[in-house]
DNA sequence: CAGTGGTCTAGACCACAGA
DNA sequence: CTGTGGTCTAGACCACTGT
């Protein structure tokens, strides 16, 4: 680990733990960073990942000061607890989801599909549908796309466990991030048949077209919801 | 405007003109920052925004590449679009809300807003409930909780136009962010009444607390979107 | 090996706020 | 005025990649 990181860490831990009292600035940038052995550059550095965390704020000409809520509560972390796949989710609450797959084909893409993922109508794609259980219980129908030519070897036995899993450790693949949106909507038969929902329960729809490191987009995909098991939670940072 | 963000804005534009091919990486660092009488700091802190903003990528070893998807479409700004208000939302496309003043009171908390804004419940709160009309047509019931303590001068006047930019302006705060959570719900007799919806059709609620630099919240609120005229967009990027 | 980006340093000057 | 954070520099070494 860089010594910026391990700075920040354990300037993390001293927040958490109160080391700094919440009625004065932290000690200032040179000071810290005499105390840490480090130039002011990289103390700075760490101090931004903090700021960047919500754990510290600052005012030029005063000090950098404790962000007093973030401490209080247990909120730890929020922002890079966003994530893509359910799987991952899940795992932090102890629950791990079970899939039933619906559909599996390969197929050619609509305009549409195309579109959002910047293929050709004769590249073929993954057509795959699955509802997601966890508990026993229906938890939310997935219908994703996939160009089979930018991710090789979808099985039954990957789509069964995380498919970024396998982007991530099988092919070797960086996933850049993600568009979303999200939208509520009524329920089609599909949703009723398998999420359990009747005639006008609201459906809340997540729209996501996924990006690799390299810009060109891998997956496109419909999540729809049972809207009394869902929520979508978003941090916002203005910059 | 400091030098890092005229090189960005710079680089930024001959990216989106062409100047640069994407089938080769552009000039390493040590050379722009040459081109651009700057250190290879500066020139890194520059690209860093442009990586951060999806047109660059780059990979150890072998130089900093353009993200194709991203100079072709006209996608631009995607990240730095996310916003808080109605009012700054639709600047954009050239419309103006106009906002019908439904309640207007100062009352005590409920349980629930006091803990979302971390007051007491003997703290006197703003409780406005406003409905956003956008080309003559209703948008969004808005509801919305302000400690009294902390946003002063809310008039009708400040509610028909944009409460961020008091907040902003007037009052020489800064805002740091939000928290939201996004589902989908059955539409009440005030949405019924206000947005025109029938008796099933979804409802896309955004419930959102709004922080200040210090990290304290100054607004809770809920806004409820008629689900035929609403989708919520989010852009994901992973560390 | 050479070329790239990633990190780190020591020091400088600037912008801003309060005394 | 002093003290704070914000920026910028010139140079150094490291980690990773393909030849």
């Amino acid at each position: 680990m860089v010594k910026y990181e391990q700075i920040s860490n354990e300037m993390r831990k001293r927040l958490l733990d109160g080391f700094y009292s919440t009625d004065q600035p932290i000690p200032d940038e040179i000071t810290l960073a005499n105390q840490f052995n480090c130039s002011r550059m990289t103390m700075k550095k760490a101090l931004d990942i903090l700021v960047l965390e919500g754990f510290l704020y600052r005012k030029r000409g005063h000090g950098t000061f404790i962000v007093r809520t973030a401490i209080q509560t247990n909120k730890v972390n929020v922002i890079s607890k966003d994530s893509l796949g359910l799987s991952h989710l899940l795992k932090g609450k102890g629950k791990i989801p079970a899939s039933k797959i619906i559909k599996f084909n390969v197929e050619f893409p609509t305009e549409e599909i195309a579109a959002h993922l910047s293929i050709e109508m004769d590249t073929p794609i993954y057509d795959i549908i699955r509802l997601r259980i966890v508990d026993n219980e229906p938890y939310v129908i997935e219908h994703t796309y996939i160009p089979t030519t930018i991710i090789q070897g979808i099985s039954e036995k990957v789509l069964s466990s995380s498919v970024y899993s396998h982007i991530k450790d099988n092919l070797g693949l960086t996933i850049a991030g993600s568009h979303r949106k999200i939208r509520a909507c009524k329920p089609n038969e599909l949703d009723q048949e398998y999420l359990g929902c009747l005639q006008n329960d609201p459906i809340l729809e997540v729209e996501q077209v996924c990006y690799l490191n390299n810009g060109v987009p891998f997956e496109y995909s419909f999540s729809r919801h049972r809207y009394d098991k869902f929520e979508f939670t978003t941090v916002n940072i203005r910059r």
